[in-house]
DNA sequence: TCTTATACTGCACACGTGTGCAAAACTAGA
DNA sequence: TCTAGTTTTGCACACGTGTGCAGTATAAGA
């Protein structure tokens, strides 16, 4: 049913080889003869097989993707990203989500080489690992997202969490906040130890000793149950202001304020991290700190298909900026 | 370097079609040579490759899926839905956003057809027309989700917007409510015009007329945006309850009420449809229609499965489930 | 007209896997 | 030991495309 570059050849009275080359626009092909097969490619509707393609020239113009979720808010802006590029360079990108399953995630792995595509992009916040050991062993590069990783294949594009974090706790000491809270996310370690780096910098830098009862860490992977928690214990340690991980964190923090009634932000300020869309219709609109979430993936996407030219490249640490709402504010009482 | 059957074949001391078939667990190879051939596969870390494959089976195991953007919050759990199921069923799933741009549209399914993709599902709430014809053309299935069409190739997985309609309509009038507006999507004629039907006829059946004024459908693809202009709009015609196309476009409504002083709910009701998370953390928790979108995902994907296997599918419609939240309350002054 | 360079074209093989068919090896029965 | 059946294997081709090399046709120069 399909037509293939015989069923040219033969309507031409050529052979396969020269549609072939026609069609690559090859100069060894006679522009009389180029001419026709274009036009009888168009008429009878040809479309190159990928798959054929791919097999002779060992490279299939496929990405692989992992990411969790994607009901993730966060890595919604980056896929769009990742594949606003990749389309554009002529790759297709295969969407594989783990939901955090070990076991998935090394399915995925199979998956992707089974389909032989030429790298992957992470945007699994855990993990690293167990992709790299076997996907260097294949020879696939692999760019990770938020997420740094050591080893010849394992490059990555993230967003600098100390410099963000700092912009946040800056923000809160400038309005004369002393005692600010932290609530970290346990299931994402390495970004959270690097946002508790910059806040424990930043209050330091500001003369103030670092109390270990202003950092917390909840036990669920939930944001916004973990805000909550996060908030409560905080409160009770007194803070007048808290940092949390994410944006999802910040909002789980405001529910859990409204409902002992702490008023938001004249008892106590609260800032985000992300900059999701939510964050700005929330009651009340969240400070926070903006991820270039479309540039990142962007980036990633451009560092991968460096890579594949067999370009040089080196990891990249984008900025963060931050986004004045009205969840913060000066501290009570003084 | 990667290994392929020829390389075991010589290992094993066996011809490739041997190992071909023992890998595919043959009756017709000799066990322990079968056993021996697995072993060996096993220890060169052997992955078969789709690629080949797919061209002799003409198979390629893969569904390509459209949408118009990533970032669209509707669609990240359908996708997820539709992501699980492929991938339990040996599926991989090939990501293209349209952006709603009808060239890339066309882009998108050259792209699916370059591959050779088994099946197509679209979530790209326009269209539905381009893709059909091409992809018809080429005898490519294709599941459309919230999304009617026709032809023999296409099918369809919807939620059912007009009885979703008459839930939150209905709703609203055992409140007490008679003078309600509607806010539509300019963008998504077919489904706004649904739930406008669903709208008028429970607004008919309880006896009110159909006032025109009462029908908004602001001329903007921002759903926020068009939620702020409805609302202005509909407040000048007296409402006392509004009725939103989706969650957005009831958020940018509940902003605009804010901003201009009126009270959710007790001056008025907002009802949304979709029911996406930030939908029960805005102030006040929306009272929305859920549409069961992991399950549209799964059952849009399992459809196409199943016509692969040539089985004999029809058009499904799922319902819609009413959550009451905070945003909706008798009227006032009566 | 003959030689030689040039411009095209086709043959044949490769990529990695699946499979019909014939051949080979083995088994059992007489 | 021979025959007929059964089990197991390999040959050879197919899938659709790319490409080195040899071959043919054409043009140019002497």
């Amino acid at each position: 049913m399909k037509v293939s570059i015989k069923d040219i050849a033969e309507a031409a009275g050529v052979s396969h080889s020269t549609v072939s080359r026609a069609l690559q626009n090859s100069p060894l092909v006679n522009p009389q003869t180029a001419a026709q097969i274009h036009k009888l490619a168009r008429e009878m509707g040809y479309t190159p097989s990928a798959i054929a393609q791919s097999l002779v020239t060992r490279r299939t113009n496929t990405i692989g993707l992992v990411l969790t979720f994607i009901s993730d808010p966060f890595v919604d802006r980056v896929v769009d990203g990742i594949e606003d590029l990749a389309t554009t360079a002529g790759y297709s990108v295969f969407l594989c989500s783990s939901k955090g399953d070990p076991e998935r995630e090394m399915a995925v792995v199979e998956t992707f080489h089974r389909r032989r595509v030429d790298g992957v992009i992470v945007l699994s916040s855990r993990v690293g690992r167990l992709y790299g050991e076997r996907l260097q062993e294949l020879s696939v590069p692999i760019v990770l997202v938020n997420n740094q990783g050591e080893g010849e294949y394992l490059y990555s594009v993230s967003v600098d969490d100390e410099q963000g974090a700092r912009l946040a706790v800056r923000h809160l000491l400038e309005l004369g906040h002393r005692r600010i809270g932290y609530v970290g996310s346990a299931f994402r370690q390495p970004s959270s130890l690097r946002r508790l780096a910059g806040y424990q910098a930043e209050v330091e830098r500001a003369g103030i000793s670092c109390d270990p009862d202003l950092v917390v860490v909840p036990d669920t992977s939930h944001d916004l149950e973990s805000g909550s928690l996060g908030l409560q214990r905080l409160w009770a340690a007194k803070v007048t202001a808290v940092f949390c991980y994410n944006d999802r964190t910040a909002i789980g923090a405001l529910l859990a304020a409204r409902e002992r009634g702490i008023k938001v932000p004249d008892d106590l300020s609260v800032v985000g991290f992300d900059d999701i869309e939510p964050s700005w219709y929330v009651t009340p609109p969240l400070t926070t700190v903006r991820q270039p979430r479309f540039e990142l993936g962007k980036r990633a996407a451009q560092m991968l298909l460096d890579l594949l030219a067999d370009k040089q490249v080196c990891d990249e640490v984008l900025p963060c900026q931050l986004i004045v709402r009205d969840s913060t504010a000066p501290p009570p009482n003084r």
